[in-house]
DNA sequence: AACTATTTTTAGATTTGCCTAAATTTTATT
DNA sequence: AATAAAATTTAGGCAAATCTAAAAATAGTT
């Protein structure tokens, strides 16, 4: 399994096909930062591995052996993230990159005792669960802020935008997972939010609250 | 800087040339398990890059900026294999396969604060020095158990042979760095070592010898 | 249903890193 | 010094992963 192929799997199950859902070469190419032919030429090889459905014309899913090999792919990534936090005290918005190297490495056993050594956890920096060694993880069922009525409170645990713009923002407004956030008004015409924070009072525009999880 | 240039300049380093010693061909195609004439298309690349000095069938040496390359793969080496065995309870002959992947993952920060994490170690696991930031190291200033006359006594502080069948004997026999090692005495016919090792008596071999430092 | 626009695929080229086989240069030996 | 042996380089080719440009198929719109 080359970096590349894990790189495609771990792309085509994060744009939603963990659910035999067909994903669109185009998507695929403009998320990876490439061109649609260079997925085509990788479908053909994924397919022939057994680890996507791909048909001229019909779009790629994982297979069940994909899902497995991005699965696996998605938890070095999340596990690695949750050590730079943990271990070496690096800020929530500049893991992604390492952990996108690191995610690569081959080791059972290195992944097993980084595991071990951050004592199981069961969600990343980001609030995005970690799967376990044979893939099974426990989606918080949370809510997005946005769509929550005026009153509503909850604590904040996790983020839908994991870029470190978004994030470098709510550092800022000191909002991390974890906190309690309550909806005190929202203002109809462009959908900002007035809320409690803590201790604190906030305005978030709308465009915020759509990328913030409640439980 | 790809990963095949990476690995190229530290195994011409570790064929000896930190020192200007032109190193030949044939030699870092065979530590490298490739062919004379990829080795030959590589010198050429380095070359442009400043990173060696290569004339037609003179040999290969690293330049100032090689080296410094050179030494910061091999810090981020050693500093990963002191990682795997001092927080993730690696034994010290499983250390290198997976460090030779940690090498090449770039991000200076990472390096810096997994130092800090391990509390700036001098030595890896095998008794090699660690290069600091600014490629900065103390060897030891060790004996070959092997060189040493009957009497001698001191400290191992490390191995000659890293391959995990030695080290896998050396533990066998209750030899790791720290224990005190004293010669009782020497087989004149074969160079085999009569020992005593912490409390114990050991003969050890003339090639196991060779390849145990001793301070 | 016909036509247009979009998506997707194919064909052919490029780069990196490697290979084999043949040619060349250096080194060792007579 | 001539020749044989060894080391090194060149030339040409291959596989992976990408690209561009053109062709083909699908989807959307009159």
């Amino acid at each position: 399994m080359t970096r590349s192929e894990e790189n495609y799997l771990k792309t085509i199950f994060h744009l939603g096909s963990g659910d035999d859902v067909s994903i669109n070469t185009n998507a695929i190419a403009e998320q990876m930062e490439t061109k649609p032919s260079s997925v085509t030429d990788m479908a053909k090889k994924l397919a022939e591995k057994g680890l996507v459905n791909y048909k001229k014309y019909q779009g790629i899913s994982l297979t069940d052996a994909g899902v497995k090999t991005a699965l696996s792919i998605v938890r070095k990534h999340r596990l690695w993230e949750t050590f730079l936090v943990e271990k070496l005290d690096f800020a929530w918005d500049e893991v992604h990159e390492v952990a996108e190297q690191l995610e690569h490495i081959k080791s059972e056993k290195l992944i097993d005792k980084l595991d071990q050594l951050l004592q199981f956890p069961k969600y990343d920096p980001h609030g995005d669960p970690i799967p376990g060694k044979n893939g099974e993880f426990q989606e918080h069922n949370k809510d997005l802020l946005s769509e929550l009525p005026v009153g509503a409170h909850g604590i904040c645990v996790g983020v839908k935008d994991s870029s470190s713009a978004f994030l470098q923002y709510l550092d800022k407004h000191e909002i991390s997972i974890g906190k309690p956030i309550q909806i005190l008004g929202k203002e109809a015409f462009d959908g900002s939010l007035h809320l409690k924070i803590g201790e604190r009072e906030h305005m978030v525009s709308h465009q915020i609250a759509c990328n913030i999880y409640l439980k």
